[in-house]
RNA sequence: GCCGGAGUGGCGGAAUUGGCAGACGCACAGGACUUAAAAUCCUGCGAUCCUUACCGAUCGUACCGGUUCGAUUCCGGUCUCCGGCACCA
């Protein structure tokens, strides 16, 4: 150890030991406690971000925290790397993406090393490798042939930049979540996963996930968007099929005055096939067309719609209402149509006020100020049932499952429940995918590709044009083969799979992550799952996470995953700004963090970073800061550098001679609880260092006096050593070496506090008169409630201050305050 | 609009169960060391007022109110900011 700090120096060293020694080599071990610590895989972008410096630092203290407390630690890392980068790259430089991708995972293997992560590198995974993918395919044949995997023609989610079709997911304020372009719809035959199919139950069981932020379980709770009605049979006057309605409110079926099909409903067409309606109908339709998906669904749009000529009749009242049609109903919700309920639906009650439509109230809110026979909005609380026939007089709540029953029992609709959640659009116009390993036959239509012929692999002879269909389909030799079933020449599927999927899976297959025979050991899974500690970004609360616990619960389905949830625990960090923004090229605010190692050394960045901000905040940047960290860390390894000859070869054993070892004692064990509470059970890892930087400055103090006590010293300074260890690894292996250890401070265990130091003598203890402070006097801790009050009151300023009043009430807690009230 | 979350010094943040508001760090100011600077070490650092000074007093956790001996913490209301969803019948 040089007398100066050399981060260099020491972090190449260090790095390069824990290769050569495999330190963070992790097996099976049925005789310890398993902890599966995961953080979410990057894409392999070649450049690292702050974002994953956070991420990775925060499971890397978590990481060496736990194998320090004995526990069997699975840690891995590997690459999300297909994706559309890479194919950009290939159209803008001809650079086969095949190489652009490996280029740039091998530049950030290296920068991830230089952060010096305990990562089990033997268990490293890429998802475009075809050892990989050959899974991906397989388990999607698994799908497939649970009838959970289909191509169906739809209209779907089109960005004319990326030239591929997008997940409702991927859809973000009506744009492209990857560069924002306008989203268009265009009629396409995709493939799906049934992810509705699981919809219950992914709802369900979120109340399993006790773990999770409260805030990602609101969040997917609504983007699967149950809600409970019934479907509602109306007959359409001179036509033969019943008009079929989904509604939430079956109490206000009574208040009916018009009905709304979804300007793409089936059965406008016909509806007005042959009459005066039919021009103005599609004149509409046209209109409707040209604008976009986000003005289309934009709340603020003025409802606008069209009477189509024909009526409805009402099964409750055999009342006719006209039926229209207009911009503000879904085609893909429910059943694409809706009765229409101006009095109690404020969408409703807007159309109808435009078109003078009727508006019957059939709730009475039983409130004067209401007048609801000339009602400004609609009324759409909870209230009594009028003009509701034999259901009048009724609690609404009480009269939807009357009205319910009533509807079952004549057979004109029953219970229905909706989700707003849809099948999940797997097939992408790309060439950077999984294939998807499909063929298609004349004769067997589609057929998945045999078992032992996966992985469908890759074709190289593709030409990259960036424009409308898969590359694939420039590759003959890839499209051509023959059917898997019977054995005609056919044609393969050109669509490959949207990336999300391969990370839906990849925290499973890294329990066994080299089988070439079948997609995991199952007692290897068995043993790992679930994750017990997930940590990645807010951004992947719906998309990922819920993609995974499909992906999750189907193979549970099938017995390849051991546990009904995933992940038990998910921390997701906040994001890292600058001048308050996120840091961005755009805005010019990155700060790289091969900048930030090379100044101050990797330690620094992890310390600056976990020191500047709980874990799930966001943390504002600051240069000042990082020096900030960077001086803790000089004071640290002078502070070591200085006490080495006093602490070496001294014995383990000490006693507590003085006050000012007592003093120094209680500090040592104090931080040794905080650090181990803090990292163990809050991830408060900013207040866990702010404890060590006390620990720092008390030994700074006490190797000052006259007395030192060098056994003592040496087991605080050793303390030390270990518990800034998960924060800044390499600095505290080299202090670790330099007192005259030979092993690595990693396979060394956490030191545990002793209570008996925590226990003090003596304690100041607050007088407040009337809720405020007046005095704070010394007292001994042991003493009974009686005399511990009786002191209190004895203190000559309190005296002072109660003379010549009256004590209401004295309030005594013991060891901490005491409050006397005083009239 | 609906659903979540948050508002504490000049700044990042702390206060874990209703009990000393502002730990720790940054910035700043003063001092020591130095020929000097950097580094390091020491001291101060919420606001207002009082006092020569010491000592002290009052206010203070977005705002208004409530519960309580006591509220950053609990309850009701308001405002602002951030995030998610958004014509989902």
């Amino acid at each position: 150890m040089e007398q100066h700090y050399n981060f260099n120096k020491i972090e190449s060293k260090w790095q390069k030991h824990w290769e050569d020694t495999k330190l963070f080599k992790t097996t099976e071990d049925k005789d310890k406690e398993k902890f599966y610590l995961l953080e979410m895989f990057p894409y392999p972008s070649g450049k690292l971000h702050m974002g994953h410096v956070r991420n990775y630092s925060i499971g890397d203290v978590l990481s060496r925290h736990l194998t320090m407390c004995g526990k069997n630690v699975l840690h891995p890392m590997g690459w999300d790397s297909f994706g559309l980068p890479a194919e950009n790259a290939a159209i803008k430089n001809g650079i086969p993406p095949q190489i652009w991708t490996k280029d740039n995972i091998a530049e950030m293997r290296n920068q991830l090393k230089t952060l010096g992560l305990s990562y089990d590198w033997d268990r490293e995974l890429t998802t475009c490798h075809p050892d990989y993918y050959k899974w991906m395919q397989w388990i999607f044949i698994q799908f497939f042939n649970h009838g959970l995997a289909y191509k169906k023609k739809n209209p779907v989610n089109w960005c004319p930049s990326c030239q591929t079709v997008l997940a409702n997911e991927q859809v973000v304020d009506g744009g492209c979540e990857r560069c924002s372009t306008a989203v268009e719809k265009i009629e396409l035959e995709q493939w799906y996963l049934k992810i509705t199919d699981y919809a219950e139950r992914l709802l369900a069981d979120i109340d399993l996930l006790e773990g999770w932020p409260h805030k990602v379980k609101v969040m997917q709770k609504n983007w699967i968007g149950k809600s409970i009605g019934a479907d509602v049979d109306f007959c359409i006057e001179g036509f033969d099929q019943n008009l079929c309605i989904f509604t939430t409110r079956p109490d206000t079926l009574y208040g009916v005055t018009y009905m709304v099909l979804a300007p793409e409903h089936p059965y406008v067409k016909e509806l007005v096939a042959g009459t005066a309606y039919e021009k103005p109908v599609n004149d509409f339709l046209n209109k409707l067309k040209t604008l976009s998906e986000i003005d289309r669904t934009s709340t603020t749009l003025e409802k606008d719609g069209i009477f189509i000529g024909r009526y409805a009749i009402n099964p409750m009242n055999k009342k006719k209402v006209p039926i229209y049609i207009a911009n503000y109903v879904l085609m893909d919700y429910g059943t694409g149509s809706i009765m229409a309920v101006p009095a109690h639906d404020q969408r409703d009650f807007e159309f109808a006020k435009k078109y003078e439509i009727d508006i019957i109230p059939v709730i009475d809110p039983n409130n004067p100020r209401i007048d609801l026979y000339n009602l400004d909005e609609a009324f759409e609380a909870e209230g009594i049932m009028i003009n509701s026939g034999p259901f009048n007089g009724m609690n609404n709540l009480e009269g939807i499952k009357k009205i319910i029953s009533y509807l079952e029992e004549n057979r004109i609709g029953r219970k229905t429940t909706n989700y707003k959640l849809r099948d999940w659009l797997i097939s992408r116009q790309r060439y950077w995918g999984t294939p998807i390993p499909m063929t298609y036959c004349d004769t067997c239509g589609w057929v998945p590709e045999k078992i032992e012929n996966l992985p469908v692999l890759l074709p190289t002879d593709v030409e990259f044009t960036g424009k409308g269909e898969s590359p694939l389909k420039t590759s003959k030799a890839f499209q051509n083969t023959v059917c898997p079933k019977c054995g005609r020449s056919a044609v393969r599927e050109t669509d490959t799979m949207d990336t999300f999927l391969d990370s839906s899976w990849y925290y499973l297959r890294y329990t066994d992550p080299n089988n070439e025979e079948e997609l995991w050991d199952k007692q290897k899974a068995d043993y790992w799952m679930p994750v017990d500690q997930y940590i990645g970004g807010v951004e992947h609360a719906i998309l990922h996470l819920l993609y995974s616990r499909f992906f999750n619960k189907f193979l549970y389905d099938i017995g390849y995953s051991p546990s009904v949830e995933p992940f038990t625990n998910l921390l997701t960090q906040g994001m890292v700004l600058r001048d308050g923004c996120k840091m961005s090229k755009s805005k010019g605010n990155v700060v790289s963090p091969e900048e930030i190692i090379k100044e101050y050394g990797a330690d620094t960045a992890r310390l600056f970073i976990l020191f500047a901000a709980p874990p799930d905040k966001e943390l504002e940047w600051s240069e000042a800061g990082v020096e900030g960290g960077y001086r803790f860390l000089n004071r640290v390894y002078r502070l070591v550098y200085e006490l080495t000859d006093l602490v070496k070869n001294v014995p383990d054993t000490y006693q507590i001679n003085n006050d000012e070892d007592k003093e120094l004692n209680y500090v040592l064990n104090s931080t040794l609880k905080k650090v181990t509470e803090d990292i163990g059970s809050r991830f408060n890892f900013n207040t866990a260092l702010s404890s060590i930087m006390i620990l720092v400055n008390e030994l700074y103090r006490y190797k000052t006096l006259d007395t030192i006590n060098s056994g003592l010293l040496k087991y605080a300074v050793d303390c030390l050593i270990r518990i800034l260890s998960p924060f800044t690894p390499h600095i505290c292996e080299e202090m670790w070496e330099h007192i005259g250890y030979t092993h690595s401070v990693y396979n060394e265990k956490w030191p545990v506090f002793d209570e008996k130091a925590l226990i003090r003598e003596e304690v100041e203890v607050v007088i407040q008169i009337n809720g405020k402070i007046k005095e704070k006097i010394k007292m001994e801790t042991n003493l009974s409630t009686d005399v511990f009050l009786e002191r209190a009151l004895d203190n000559d300023k309190v005296k002072v201050l109660i003379e010549g009043k009256k004590i209401v009430k004295t309030i005594p807690v013991p060891g901490k305050l005491v409050n006397i009230v005083l009239k």
